[in-house]
DNA sequence: CTGATGGTTAAGCACATCGTTAAGTATTGG
DNA sequence: CCAATACTTAACGATGTGCTTAACCATCAG
């Protein structure tokens, strides 16, 4: 099922928090422990798991149980989608951009300064 | 300057809802006003203005006010620093998975694979 | 001036988020 | 067994989000 839409608003939700995206960047370099985790931060250890369930939930990240640890790793392929949208939606903007500098140029001469 | 962490919020967060991305996506293509923004949708109109002021707040768009006509575009560079991101943190993630790949391939041997 | 058009503001409601503390469940080491 | 370790769950409060409706400007046409 093509459900872009709603895998796009928990991807980038999740991704709307300094906390969560520190979280990303940590686990983009290796795999690590709830603790390891949470370590860096002043908040609660609860308070990182729940940001660590959000993450699980938008599939950004995985993890595993074994024993009493709990390991996490990033989900390869999660933040394609993503990248694409903006990938996507920048092109046309570029090129808008590129038909309002032209539409400028005919119609005045190339302003070497602006005044107000 | 280095506010990027706040300013990565507010980008992220206003991607984070469909409405507001096809705003974006519709705006990538042109300039429109708030009424043809607002059509599309099956919500109110002032329901669109908010989605409206989060994307300006968040510096995607800004807008204009021409007689009682108020125009929005895209901002050129505004999901640059979004974009660089994802990119930043796909790059070690993948490097991550080739390791592992590699680790596992030493420790069992090649599983058998049809070659094409 | 008068009304229609295009937008804006205000208030309010339901629900989600982000943090807290307190208490509970498995493991593991001695 | 006992206690420390490593989470995990539950409950709750402060804010924030995403709508709604109602009312309020500010143009522009006639």
């Amino acid at each position: 099922m093509l459900n872009h839409q709603e895998d796009l608003d928990s991807v980038f939700r999740a991704l709307g928090d300094g906390t969560r995206r520190a979280i990303v960047a940590r686990l983009s370099r290796s795999a690590a422990t709830v603790s390891e985790l949470a370590a860096p931060f002043e908040m609660s250890l609860p308070a990182v798991l729940q940001h660590l369930k959000v993450l699980e939930a938008a599939g950004l990240v995985a993890s595993q149980k074994v024993g009493r640890v709990r390991t996490f790793r990033v989900v390869p392929g999660a933040l394609e989608d993503a990248g694409r949208w903006i990938a996507d939606v920048r092109t046309p903007a570029e090129r808008l951009l590129d038909r309002l500098e032209a539409h400028l140029d005919e119609h005045a001469p190339p302003p070497p300064e602006e005044s107000s």
